[in-house]
DNA sequence: TATACGAAGGTCAAAGAAAGTCAAAGTCAG
DNA sequence: CTGACTTTGACTTTCTTTGACCTTCGTATA
């Protein structure tokens, strides 16, 4: 089994006792493992993104600590599906029909709505048409995962 | 947990009885908590900033002192404050700033405060460096404006 | 009254402690 | 053999702690 699902597991087990977050210290779990410190980054960034339900804050300098925490997907299944169900790339147009439709669902309130279409528009984002769609759907996905309850 | 927390908490838990200001002597907390004096200065400084809504006084020599008083202003002043005192950029400390001290004075709830934060996050503007602080910039000063109150 | 001294607090930079980034090298299934 | 995923390590950035040195203020005393 590669160290990476090693890992992985690991941090999945410290959360299942636990509530559903865990902070680890990225220099002491490496050492646990014996591997380099960036291999923990490479696990989080591989495992514990967004689209898999995971938010992750971080601090550097003395008493740093990686902070994970996992969504409940069983009580939100509609964002959640929406969250995993967007892919790389998201226009302005698909965010405001899916934001639409959480406001109409009251899955979100109207303050909500209106932050979620602030972060996500054209005109805030300013930045190369190339990698906007990316950008866009990068923050629309980890803002969901903050609406979702529990 | 860092000293620095400690501190912090220690001189948040005295304002909590007392009034909204607390009065301190710097070398008998220092010696309390077993630091230098500056540790001290360290922690106003990072932690109780304007910017926090805090207001700090201090006189030196005998009987010597530092004052550190929380301030009040109505949300939509504060906010509207801010976003003309934000310039064209924006680190995510800054910002991280700026949102924990509006959720400390109820300008915000838990929920905007996530979301804010997560949409000026590091992790998430995946942009080049030398755009992030701009755009950064940009999605607060947008999603801020969406919070002020008519 | 002038002054010197001790008792505060202030500043700043260096050292220390974490975490982040990125690209090169390795591995392995198809 | 190729492409995708992993492992590694050198280098960077951020935050905290510490200490040497500076400034200000009150007061005792010449």
């Amino acid at each position: 089994m590669r160290l990476s699902d090693l890992i992985e597991e690991f941090i999945k087990d410290l959360m299942k006792d636990d509530t559903d977050s865990v902070e680890i210290q990225r220099n002491e779990l490496a050492e646990y493992f014996n591997c380099v410190p960036s291999q923990i980054n490479y696990v989080i960034a591989t495992r514990f993104r967004p689209s898999h339900g995971y938010y992750v804050e971080s601090k550097r300098g003395g008493g740093g600590h990686i902070k994970i925490s996992k969504v409940n997907i069983t009580k939100s299944n509609h964002l959640m599906h929406i969250i995993t169900s967007v892919g790389e790339k998201l226009t302005m147009q698909e965010a405001d029909v899916f934001i639409d439709s959480f406001l109409a669902q009251n899955i979100i309130n109207e303050k909500e709505a209106k932050l979620l279409k602030t972060a996500t528009s054209d005109n805030v984002l300013t930045v190369p048409y190339e990698i906007k769609d990316e950008l866009r759907a990068n923050i629309f996905k980890n803002m969901l995962l903050n609406l979702v309850e529990e």
